[in-house]
RNA sequence: GGAGAGGUGGCCGAGCGGUUUAAGGCGCUGGUCUCGAAAACCAGUAUGGGAGCAAUCUCAUCGUGGGUUCGAAUCCCACCCUCUCCGCCA
């Protein structure tokens, strides 16, 4: 969410914004339910402050005019009428402030979708084969290390079995990962909750947005994670802390679900694309003033992972109308998939300034006796198993058709070779 | 799932229809005193909304939402959560 004063104060930098992100938000009607709200509170105000005072009085004097009596009977209802207008008022400029994405950075490429984002580096050589690399649901059907029938089978298309050395393999990376952020990075690893609350991922801006995109227990409505970064945000939700507290760096395994709705019929071979996947996701809350340098080094944490692995990889700066609605600025990590012959997105960073933060109350003291500030939340994947797993097979894939196992795993997974 | 107890400010804890604009204590901040500290004493110490250039004024919040009443932390209803015991269970 971003401030209603902003939209207030410069509704066209707002509206500006909006036409950066391709984004159609309806700014007079906000404006015109805020200025209405405001005038209820006015009127509903000073009608309590009236019946306070009587009431104050007749506590003191023991005196109860009839006339007074009836003047608040009748303020008494005028007040719920108001109150009724105000809740109805207060619901739809909500659900619309909800919907506002946040002011990209100045910095960040303007443009409509992923064609305007921005080749920032690439590192490494693109590996030539003197064979015919394969595509990783070859290699790993043949290595009997991912079961797609049997995945189908029990759940349905776009869900897999990991088996076998596949299952170590992914296992192995899990815990090379989170053990890199700990122990380099300085992140604090954290298991949650797989299924969360309404107001958990509405504070993360997934509602109302992603809403199709989430899986959902009507019951007792609970939602299951679509990325580990909604969990997260709500660690500190309705908190104070105290400046000493940041910045705070999470670190987390978790399984993603996802509808994948939007994108029927892409990427349907492999495990390119899943309904469920597991990521590894870094977060942290910071002071405003750290943001951008944090979203640096958050970036280069998720490189340290590619680079340890020894893959090259490349980093693209988001254009505005590409990245999630809460970032202000957003660069994508992508690994080389020689048998696909693509890039693949391994990890999404974004600085989400306050806009989870606002949503989630999740406020931080800079110093003793001053007013809550807003923190600065920033996620990013460190990094999604299903892609790096590709990537491993297609790019340390033997001509004798086994795959090597990248040096920096050797420890984890206690094997060097597949197949 | 059953039975019982309970949710009050940063924390403990009183209040159970109107001088509570939430007692008292602890903690914290500032001050007096002191060479300095402790103690003692004095003062201050929530969050959010709204009006105002500002000083300031005002409203809301005692788990949440409704209700009763001129007036609700206090009475009624529903829900949520915590604790204790029982049952079930990895």
């Amino acid at each position: 969410m971003i401030s209603i004063e902003l939209i207030r104060s410069d509704p066209d930098l707002v509206r500006e914004a909006m036409r950066k992100r391709d984004a159609d938000v309806p700014i007079d009607e906000i404006l015109f339910l805020d200025e209405e709200r405001r005038s209820l509170i006015v009127q509903a105000d000073a009608l309590r402050a009236r019946r306070n005072e009587v009431s104050r009085e007749m506590g003191r004097s023991k005196e109860r005019p009839q006339e007074l009596i009836e003047e608040m009977r009748n303020a008494g209802s005028r007040i719920k009428e108001l109150e009724e207008r105000l809740r109805s008022t207060g619901e739809t400029l909500d659900e619309l402030l909800l919907r506002v994405p946040n002011i990209p950075d100045q910095s960040a490429p303007v443009g409509p979708d992923e064609s305007a984002n921005v080749e920032v580096k690439t590192v490494g050589e693109l590996p030539s084969f003197d064979f015919e690399p394969e595509a990783h649901w070859d290699i790993a059907e043949r290595l009997g290390i991912i079961d797609f029938e049997r995945g189908v089978r029990l759940s349905g298309s776009r869900f897999f079995v990991l088996r076998g050395l596949g299952a170590k393999l992914q296992r192995a990376l899990i815990s090379f990962m989170l053990d890199l952020h700990v122990e380099r990075h300085g992140y604090t690893e954290v298991y949650l909750p797989y299924m969360v609350n309404r107001d958990t991922v509405l504070a993360s801006g997934h509602l109302p947005g992603f809403r199709e995109e989430m899986y959902h227990d009507d019951e007792d409505d609970l939602w299951m994670l679509p990325t580990a970064e909604a969990a997260i945000t709500s660690l500190h939700r309705d908190e104070i802390l105290t400046a000493d507290d940041l910045p705070r760096y999470y670190v987390a395994h978790t399984p993603c679900w996802r509808r994948e709705k939007a994108s029927a019929g892409r990427d349907t071979r492999g495990i390119m694309r899943v309904h469920q996947f597991d990521k590894v996701e870094m977060y942290k809350f910071v002071e405003p003033e750290r943001s951008a340098d944090e979203l640096d080094s958050l970036v280069a944490a998720a490189e340290a992972v590619v680079e340890a692995l020894q893959i090259p990889y490349r980093v693209l700066e988001l254009a505005t109308g590409d990245m999630a609605s809460p970032a202000v600025k957003a660069y994508d990590v992508e690994m080389w998939a020689p048998g696909a012959d693509r890039w693949l997105e391994v990890s999404s960073c974004s600085n989400c300034t306050d806009y989870q933060a606002r949503r989630g109350k999740i406020r931080y003291r800079p110093e003793a006796g001053a007013r809550p500030r807003l923190v600065h939340t920033l996620n990013g994947s460190g990094l999604a198993l299903p892609r790096v797993i590709i990537s491993i097979l297609e790019n340390y894939q033997q001509s004798d058709g086994s795959v090597v196992v990248p040096e920096a795993l050797r420890p984890y997974t206690g094997f060097e070779r597949i197949g």
